[in-house]
DNA sequence: CACTATACTTGCATTATGAAAGTAAAACCT
DNA sequence: AGGTTTTACTTTCATAATGCAAGTATAGTG
């Protein structure tokens, strides 16, 4: 195990405490890929971002315990395990999205979109975030996952 | 100087740039405090999570060295600085305050909020946002900051 | 001109990170 | 059935970031 604690819990601070879940290089990114349709461990390791296996590791156990992150083995095969986002983990799109605003604002020149997301994002903050929270529960449907039960299988 | 690059520069997706600048433990609490009325070296020493001066002289630089913060001499010494916020850093009440209803709705319980912002929260996120904002323009005005310019002064 | 306050810096021990290589179990392939 | 491949991790070890304590430089104070 790389680590366990994060911060720890130093204030009782809103934003202390929220940073305390999130707020490292790595979390959020894994947030933003199961968000976009990402589900599996090996298109974790594929982003852009290239995240080492011990650290995806490491962070995928702890978005676990924190709740924000559940997971069921793939229907076709007990060695693929299918990582998804309860709702505490999908809440945190209203998170994402303004960082994004705040991102393309200052940062516009250096930034780039994937294509998939271009027309969500023209139809507005709100829409985009209807329409990426429905995209994800046609997935969740497909797979059979009920994101209300946070509850982390081991 | 302790570190100069943050995650590196490791992909063109806005919320990537947006850890990249404010994505690591420290940043977004400092930007906290500029954004209810600290402005000096030794208010952010005093804050709950006891920051250590190092990282926090290197934070500073940082945030600096992107445009988010500035500083001034205080009025009546040259030997105390006065940060505050950019506009480019006053736009991230818009992360932080969707973070902070975050935390507040999962980790809520755990979480104490200073009666001070209490009364503007109370308004609501958008009179939550307007309220900090204008008290912060009135310090600016008090003290002659003009948070137009960007400007690091060295 | 000593004394204090502010804003850092430095040194050093501890902890986290990252790249590469290794492992265990399931599935697939003759 | 037995070897190979795939998936999801672990382990190892070098490097980088962090945190505490102590030190320094400069401005202002008595």
């Amino acid at each position: 195990m790389v680590s366990r604690k994060q911060h720890g819990q130093i204030s009782d601070c809103p934003i202390a405490l929220g940073l305390d879940s999130i707020g490292d290089h790595w979390s959020l990114l894994i947030v933003r890929d199961l968000l976009f349709g990402k589900h599996e461990f090996r298109e974790f390791l594929d982003s852009d971002e290239s995240i080492s296996s011990n650290i995806l590791t490491d962070r995928l156990g702890k978005l676990q315990e924190q709740g924000i992150v559940a997971w069921r083995y793939h229907p076709d095969s007990r060695k693929r395990k299918l990582y998804y986002l309860t709702c505490k983990g999908k809440d945190l799109i209203h998170v994402l999205v303004p960082l994004v605003r705040w991102a393309l604002k200052y940062h516009g020149d250096e930034a780039r979109i994937p294509p998939a997301q271009q027309a969500a994002l023209a139809s507005g903050p709100e829409g985009f975030i209807q329409a990426t929270l429905a995209a994800l529960e046609d997935w969740e449907s497909a797979f059979e996952v009920d994101t209300k039960d946070a509850a982390t299988r081991v």
